[in-house]
DNA sequence: TTCGATGTTCGACGAACATCGAAGTACGAC
DNA sequence: GTCGTACTTCGATGTTCGTCGAACATCGAA
């Protein structure tokens, strides 16, 4: 079914354990991931290579439009995906920043320290 | 059985999705907000109140522990579960503190269940 | 030593999840 | 119209997860 529109859920709907469980899969991370690390911030469908089956993608994408981290754009029968990054900040402060910050193994390059200061919850 | 001690990964052993795993979870991110929300920092297991059985706070213990979110003291019989907040402020800068400071939103006020907004566009 | 208290581990269960291929639907092109 | 492309949904399958009660291990006290 090429998608007329997608449904996208207002942010202040989406629960904190909803978006955390959704980042918390390899493929999904590395999916929000490699949309982060993008200057056009628009992936087309078609150019997300992964290893897994197209409906696998399918359904990660379909999770991770629920948790309201990414959102897909519709054009003609081809679809684009796309982080919303800065509404995620708008509902959750600090949170999508950092998890794409952190880098996930041991071998990474430790980042400059104090990387993190804008946000007071003390 | 009574631990004698018990075993704590080194932070940086811990993967980025390991934790949020661990904190993709309500009872979970409970236990984790309960003991940030304390002045002692440190809570004794038999006061951990939740409607749960004994066997399941223990076995969410573990999956905290093994995320490097809290770490557990024994004392005798008895055992004491505290935050690792500054070692995880280390390991993956900002994230624990920002879950913490998000509000879970709609359901802050009051736990009254049967609160199941699905609809967006209020 | 025996007993009681304290946590942990052990099955066992159903629910949820990740995955795939196949079928379905919408659209553009011909 | 028919055909092909693009994505989604369906159905099936194997795995992981949250939950419980029961059994177990460890310690302090009687």
């Amino acid at each position: 079914m090429a998608p007329r529109e997608h449904v996208h859920p207002a942010l202040h709907d989406v629960e904190l354990v909803t978006v955390l469980a959704a980042l918390a899969e390899p493929t999904r991370l590395r999916i929000v991931r490699m949309l982060a690390d993008m200057e056009e911030r628009e992936r087309a469908w078609k150019d997300i290579d992964l290893p897994i089956a197209r409906s696998t993608l399918s359904h990660h994408l379909k999770i991770l439009r629920n948790a309201g981290l990414v959102q897909s754009r519709t054009e003609g029968t081809r679809c684009f995906v796309s982080l919303r990054d800065k509404e995620m900040e708008g509902r959750f402060p600090g949170l999508l920043e950092c998890v794409l910050a952190c880098q996930d193994s041991v071998d990474a390059p430790v980042a400059k320290d104090g990387v993190r200061g804008d946000r007071a919850a003390s």
